[in-house]
DNA sequence: ACCCAGGGCGTTG
DNA sequence: CAACGCCATGGG
């Protein structure tokens, strides 16, 4: 079989896997804000929290009138840090707000707009040399704050693409980037949602429960949960 | 009383 | 490069 081909049927097996999401969960409409600097904020606010915490951080800052980008950027450490401890590491995540700040009102005057305007690989860059800005934040900025077509991984895409056999589980970030860019259309639209049913199959499928019977989605899951590949970690040793 | 969330960085072997 | 430790809240 030719190799055109093989990239046909890979690139049909992630559709297939989108529009079941699709059907069982929904469009996601993401990302859950109300302005893009909200979105920035979230992406840092997010990191390695549930999204519940995240999204405290978010309105409490909003509460104080601090998602207008004046004002945030007006704000100290000591003015910043007390509203977002919901969102965990909280002094760690009030440094990056800082960091950020800095550099777009500087280098984009606090608009938005003027940042979704800039080249996506120049922006890319400049993101990731901001302390605390790895490669999920920083796509996560690019695609659904800045509307740019970035596909973002986390640790949902690493767990399920594995386990639906698509590329090894220890694969870097940027081929498992590439491992999806390669494939589908340059479409921010299927980028933005696929990543947000990735998010939503990932958080749903089963953690506390040995037996996935219950879970409302194990079929889509693969017949994995989180629970399960915790256990057969746990039997290696 | 655990476990673990929509990471990233610095340090060790 | 891998394997950690660190950050340090809140819900299940």
């Amino acid at each position: 079989m030719d190799p055109g081909m093989k990239k046909t049927i890979k690139r049909e097996r992630i559709l297939a896997f989108y529009h079941t999401l699709l059907q069982h969960f929904g469009h996601q409409h993401w990302w859950p804000s109300e302005t893009d600097f909200e979105t920035v904020l979230g992406a840092i606010l997010a990191q390695n929290v549930s999204w519940t915490g995240a999204d405290r951080a978010v309105c409490s800052l909003r509460e104080a009138g601090m998602t207008n980008p004046a004002a945030l950027y007006a704000a100290d450490h000591a003015a910043i840090a007390p509203l977002i401890r919901s969102s965990r590491y909280y002094n760690q995540k009030t440094e990056k707000i800082i960091l950020f700040m800095r550099y777009f009102m500087i280098r984009f005057d606090g608009d938005m707009t003027r940042m979704a305007d800039e080249d996506t690989r120049i922006l890319r860059k400049e993101l990731l040399a901001l302390r605390g800005f790895g490669p999920e934040t920083v796509d996560s900025i690019l695609l659904y704050a800045c509307k740019k077509p970035v596909f973002v991984i986390d640790a949902y895409t690493r767990r399920i693409g594995s386990r639906r056999g698509w590329f090894p589980e220890t694969i870097p970030y940027q081929e498992m980037q590439e491992y999806f860019t390669a494939l589908l259309p340059k479409d921010t639209e299927l980028y933005n949602d696929l990543h947000a049913q990735i998010v939503a199959l990932g958080s749903t499928i089963c953690t506390t429960k040995p037996v996935c019977d219950a879970c409302p989605v194990r079929e889509i899951g693969g017949g994995h949960c989180r629970f399960t590949a915790t256990l057969k970690e746990r039997e290696k040793t």
